[in-house]
DNA sequence: AGCCTATCTGGGAGCGCTCCCAGGTGTGGC
DNA sequence: GCCACACCTGGGAGCGCTCCCAGATAGGCT
């Protein structure tokens, strides 16, 4: 029972406390910096709290504010999650988003039926504060599951089956693809095929309907001008030689995502197709490494991923100071990215 | 003070345990399910929990066990952190292989200066028992910084600037170039190229030692063969342009990324080369969304990040057992998958 | 019968922190 | 001179859990 080389004893605030000559009140009123403490006690126990190497012990100190300083941010996917770009600079802006509100960030993947009862478990548990939930696929039980929870919980893009009630943050897709077709419209096209993302996910839905509803408004017929593909780059090279095999004299095309346009440029360019001048496109998304990089750079619609998480860390942080903060959907904008291959 | 609607108390070990007519140590020892409890005290207990909805309050556990169950993944890079596949995949795997074992990742960014001190100030704060640190780059000051901690510490590949009295776990880089260039000489190729990754890596450098050794070994010159680039599309087609324009009678390259391989095969198309008759193609990673779809599919040095983090964790572990574990260097086999680029 | 062990239970202590409250000291106003 | 009020400090309680220990009961051995 002797003390072994290396098993150093973490000191604990009494040590603090009592190296500075002050009390355990005064010694942590001076570290989280409370009112109502003496200029020279500070300094005292700053400096003994340095000198020995002092962190507060976050169990306790948990234990005491029912805080743990820890956010959830939760992937999910019914399938096997896929880290796209999108998810990656989520993954990436939550980190930051959140460091920068003095939070951490612990990441969730909630990929397959057994992980939906663990993730709520997890979050019901009293590990996080507070959850950022990005569920896009419809179908999806977790966010209905989510709505007994005690922690507050803000969703990225629409909560899958919930109309209200609840606080989202989601860009507007249906205003994007207004943009890029009137883009198109405008330049002269009239034969604006789409290749759509999948539907069953609220994103791509609303971007095939703002596709579809500006060319009506634009006195144009979109029949049998969308074509369905999953977000790859093969699916989006196969959507668009259904379009060009179906319609050979399209002139246009809005493609529901960078990954899928890539696709659509390889289709186009096999195809002898010239772009932009027999064939314009457009996509979604504005991927920083992907628009820009191709033959001819991609025209595209910019949303910004650190945008909407900033938004969410924002409503949560209010949510945490708040609890009956009036539920709120915000759409945030989006822009086209005008490029050479429109 | 009164209760508010909504204001649910959690209920605590007390709660369940009065609920089942037991103690609150007879509750514990049921729950967490320790030896000497009567199975009817244990079926009581574990209704009761059940009925009320209880779950364990981690901070007051963690506080008299002193272990918080989470483990901190690091991925560490001094400039901007690039989530390539393989950094995606090791965030995957590390949270499965550890939610496998009972743990929870915390997920830790580490890609600018002053996340140095925020990092080791959060690995030493007592929020996890353990950490899995990637530090690919050489000069990076983390590893050092991370050799005085209290925690337990598993490397993901070679630990900057320490050879000896750390546990990693790194893959044969410099065997899997052998398997590659070995394969490319059984084959008749003669002067066999390489793009090499960034030379300020373990991996890479490994990679670039291995091809030129093999080809040593075989009786062939390396000189001038060479080309380093940075882990990029571009880079590697840039990369394939200087060693075409040195050296046009090339046969074979061996490139140390699948991504750059990509970006080679683009330069060899558009220089007319006939892949695999003129010139064979063999990368590193086995990326099983890229390799494969290729045209033609790359042949690959295959290897698991997957297989890396479970080896990982299990080192983990045996570490959080026992303290004194002796320091490992664990170097997993790779193997060649060959398909129709070589 | 007596004793020892294995099995099971409950109470108490205490992990390290924050918060509340009682109390002490100084300063200004009447 | 006294009170009011800011400012500052220390002690105590208690967050919810696990672990140790004392005690109770039942069964198997000498």
């Amino acid at each position: 029972m002797g003390p072994r080389a290396g098993d150093e004893e973490r000191p604990t605030l009494e040590d603090v406390a009592a190296f500075a000559g002050v009390s355990r009140s005064t010694a942590s009123r001076a570290l989280n910096d409370d009112a109502y403490v003496s200029a020279a006690a500070r300094e005292k126990v700053l400096t003994a709290a340095r000198d020995l190497g002092y962190s507060p012990n976050q169990a306790a100190r948990s234990l005491v504010t029912r805080r743990t300083g820890a956010v959830a941010v939760v992937l999910s996917e019914p399938e096997d999650l896929l880290l796209d770009h999108y998810r990656t600079a989520v993954m990436k802006a939550g980190y930051r988003e959140l460091a920068d509100v003095g939070r951490q960030m612990v990441l969730i993947f909630s990929d397959t039926r057994e992980d939906l009862s663990k993730t709520v478990r997890f979050l019901e548990g009293g590990h996080v504060d507070g959850a950022l939930v990005f569920a896009p696929h419809r179908a999806d039980p977790l966010p209905k599951a989510l709505r007994l929870l005690r922690i507050p919980v803000v969703f990225g893009g629409q909560a899958a089956g919930i109309r209200r009630g609840v606080h989202v943050v989601d860009f507007d897709n249906e205003g994007g693809a207004r943009l890029a077709v009137e883009h198109l419209v405008a330049s002269g096209r009239r034969r604006i095929a789409t290749v759509a993302g999948p539907q069953d996910q609220s994103a791509p839905i609303d971007r095939l309907a703002g596709w579809r509803k500006t060319l009506l408004n634009a006195g144009l017929d979109p029949a049998d001008l969308a074509e369905e593909a999953d977000f790859t780059l093969s699916g989006g090279a196969n959507a668009m030689s259904a379009l060009l095999s179906r319609h050979p004299d399209l002139d246009a095309v809005f493609v529901a995502s960078d990954m899928m346009a890539v696709g659509a440029l390889r289709t186009l360019d096999a195809a002898g197709r010239r772009i932009p001048e027999d064939v314009a496109v457009v996509s979604f998304d504005d991927n920083a490494t992907l628009a820009p990089a191709m033959d001819p750079p991609l025209t595209s619609v910019h949303q910004d991923p650190r945008e909407q998480v900033h938004a969410m860390v924002e409503t949560l942080m209010q949510l945490l100071a708040d609890q009956n903060l009036k539920p709120r959907q915000q759409i945030l904008p989006v822009s086209l990215t005008v490029r050479a291959s429109s």
